[in-house]
DNA sequence: GTCTATACACGGATAGAC
DNA sequence: GTCTATCCGTGTATAGAC
């Protein structure tokens, strides 16, 4: 049952997890999983259905993660002008891009409402987040009353999501660090 | 050679533009591209060297159509600001997702320095205009001149692109529209 | 130029032995 | 639970006829 002191399926899971992040779901081949994960084809189709049960396992365990360490920052010490800041300064592994927002780029991914739901609820929470330290931050007078929460948040999760976009076309992260700074330029209390 | 006044190597280029769009690189097969091109194999491999060389021409295309796109916008009339907003709230496809952007999360496509080198160079250019319409608009008193013309440059693009994540993530156009009206909120000129 | 035939490895899944 | 064997369709490419 237990190899390295990690079950088989934890194994296949984290495999797909990996690949997911690399190669996205249409890139990722159930063989590939298999090899990552040292196991045979047995041992996936017994703890899962299949490709797209797997999948959702792993996609679910990722969104999970990502809230998990996204809330750490924004519920952190520091006004809400400081929350953000953190979130969008947070280290990242830029050329490799968002493991839950790549996602959306995926058509199977898209074309199936079981797999797009954990990666629509991840944004959706965060951006709620973000939307209510912004109005936070309006009643302390740190931003502008006519800013709306709902849309500065939308705003700070497109620069990331796009700034890996950016990061990836030119093969450097710097395109992310400066959409990240036009952002904070233009959202910053003065 | 030709039918519907169209040749064949024409179709081959068009069904392979939708098919990046819809699919991404890893998602197109050769077969699909046949199909609906309505051409044979033979077609496909006398006119192209393979999948890899016929989505290069693919994706040259893509990225000049969108070029001229945007600098139909970016060039237009207008204060600064207003072909920025111009730019920002061009009609478009959302939920499809950007042509050329999604492309950088394909793993074939970063992978091949051939297939990056248009994507990379329509988004630098864009990013490089964007930045000389912002130093502009600091000139004219437009614009604060703390502001960074290339870093308002990448969070202008970077909205647009995580913008088309966050629609996609959630189905709907809707949060694509929030995250460009939150920018232009903190871009406007008061 | 375009077609069909052919090739062979891979994608995704099932069956059944251990 | 895990392994190997097997299955059939697809992905990508070549060969050669027309």
């Amino acid at each position: 049952m237990y190899s390295d002191g990690v079950s088989t399926s934890e194994r296949l899971i984290e495999s797909t997890r990996e690949l997911l992040w690399e190669r996205g779901y249409v890139g990722t081949s159930p063989k590939a999983i298999l090899e990552r994960a040292g196991a045979g084809q047995g041992s996936m189709y017994h703890h899962f259905k299949g490709k797209p049960d797997l999948a959702l396992a792993a996609i679910r365990r990722t969104a999970e993660e990502l809230r998990a360490t996204a809330e750490g920052v924004l519920g952190g010490p520091g006004t809400p002008y400081e929350r953000i800041e953190a979130y969008l300064l947070r280290e990242r592994e830029v050329l490799r891009g968002c493991p839950v927002g790549r996602l959306t780029m995926d058509p199977d991914v898209i074309a199936s409402d079981e797999l797009r739901a954990p990666v629509d609820e991840t944004i959706t929470r965060l951006r709620d987040r973000i939307a209510e330290i912004v109005e936070e931050g309006k009643e302390q007078g740190q931003f502008a009353p006519h800013l709306d929460g709902g849309e500065i948040a939308a705003s700070v999760l497109a620069t990331v999501q796009g700034g890996y976009v950016l990061a990836r076309a030119s093969g450097s992260p710097a395109a992310f660090d400066a959409g990240v700074r036009g952002l904070l330029s233009l959202l910053a209390p003065r």
